[in-house]
DNA sequence: ATAAAAACCATAGAAATTCTATGGTTTTTC
DNA sequence: GAAAAACCATAGAATTTCTATGGTTTTTAT
């Protein structure tokens, strides 16, 4: 029975608190688990390099919202993600996430490519004990809501739309208007104009108005 | 207890009864199983017709390589899909594949969008019992090495190749050489080799050969 | 080992695509 | 009903990608 130093990085601590009593409380497969917690980008950062140190981590649970402590611009689990790949490669990543937004989990899934996403909603005593010996022996492991946004993004995936496109339907997603999208993009106003009539046009809903891209956009998987 | 019609289609007969018995012998779930089977791509089509007089399947089994009746150009799994999703959309349709290669992953999951994947290698008695109820009531189901796949894909996703660029690195993939692409794509030869060379750049092999590139791609979840 | 084949590279100009600037019409919002 | 935003169209500029061509290097087969 070998031990797996787990790190959960969560700014809520009845969250950690919650997995630490579920994954500590018995052998999980073969494994003991020994968890560590922080709560915010810093302190996981801190954990996460002194365990260099000694034992890294074999897991990383990471929260994709993390309190701040006023840095700006604000630091995620995302980017904490990041440095974890980069200086503790052989620990495993899970994102453990309230969003199941398709921008969020295709960003994660490129910048980090974690060994497992969990939907937060459907995180449980069950799925919890499951991931563990799947990400540690068989990644990745997926719960269901991740997994169908990862078949939508799949089956719209080779649409011809670029970074460009998508960044469009992201700011639109989240409310920008068209004329400010200006600062955001490398492009005029035209420009960001054209391209939403040609994506509405592949999306087949041509001369129909923001809301309608907005829905087939979610639809298809691309926020 | 529910009756779900299932109907697989593989040419390998004794497949489909080993799927027949195991799904047949006791309920899975809380379904009751009957199976029909095809074995290619002509009596699939068949019966599939005929179930719409009366009851459409629920599930349909597909191999992808299809026993051919001298048709050209050849009939295959992923055709049979196509036309299963068009003329009966509320089958849930799950793909039984040799092939866990990328190619034909994506391709398939483009087309068909099936509600589940499994890679033959890792059908047993298990995963055959547990794929049933995932896929009537939560799909998608994909057994890991789809799963991998599709992971593979979904971290190499936005690199900018357009259909074109994976069209070549599937043509060399499968022994092609480059002089023949020619018949195959509708561009120049140097139009082939400067976009070959534009793939290498951003894989990070420049000046290196076909087999480095085919690597690379084989890699990055590409074929 | 060497001849033939294929792959590889570079350049100039043609072709196609995408951008901007501009000016206007329609729709939404308050 | 006035102001703001979205929407549309066009001409020309800028950029990208393609072809044609001619050559060098590497691989393959004898």
């Amino acid at each position: 029975m070998s031990t797996l130093r787990i790190l959960a990085v969560d700014d809520h601590e009845m969250t950690t608190m919650g997995y630490k009593y579920i994954l500590e409380d018995q052998p999980v497969d073969e494994f003991d688990i020994q968890m560590d917690m922080a709560k915010d980008y810093e302190s996981g950062k801190e954990k996460l390099e002194r365990s260099l140190q000694s034992f890294p981590y074999d897991i990383i649970l990471l929260d994709i919202q993390l309190a701040q402590r006023g840095e700006v611009p604000p630091k995620t689990g995302e980017d904490l993600g990041i440095l974890a790949r980069e200086i503790s490669p052989n620990s495993k990543i899970v994102f453990m996430s309230s969003y199941s937004d398709n921008y969020r989990i295709n960003s994660i899934l490129q910048t980090v490519d974690p060994e497992g996403y969990m939907v937060k909603s459907e995180i449980d005593q069950h799925t919890l004990r499951e991931m563990v010996p799947t990400v540690m022996k068989n990644p990745p492991y997926y719960t269901h809501k991740a997994l169908a946004a990862i078949r939508r993004k799949m089956a719209n995936d080779d649409m011809g739309l670029d970074q460009t496109d998508k960044k469009i339907l992201h700011l639109l997603s989240i409310g920008t208007k068209t004329k400010d999208m200006v600062d955001h993009l490398p492009l005029s106003l035209p420009g960001i104009e054209n391209r939403k009539r040609q994506i509405k046009s592949l999306f087949g809903i041509e001369k129909q108005n923001d809301q309608a891209l907005i829905n087939e956009a979610r639809h298809r998987g691309f926020i």
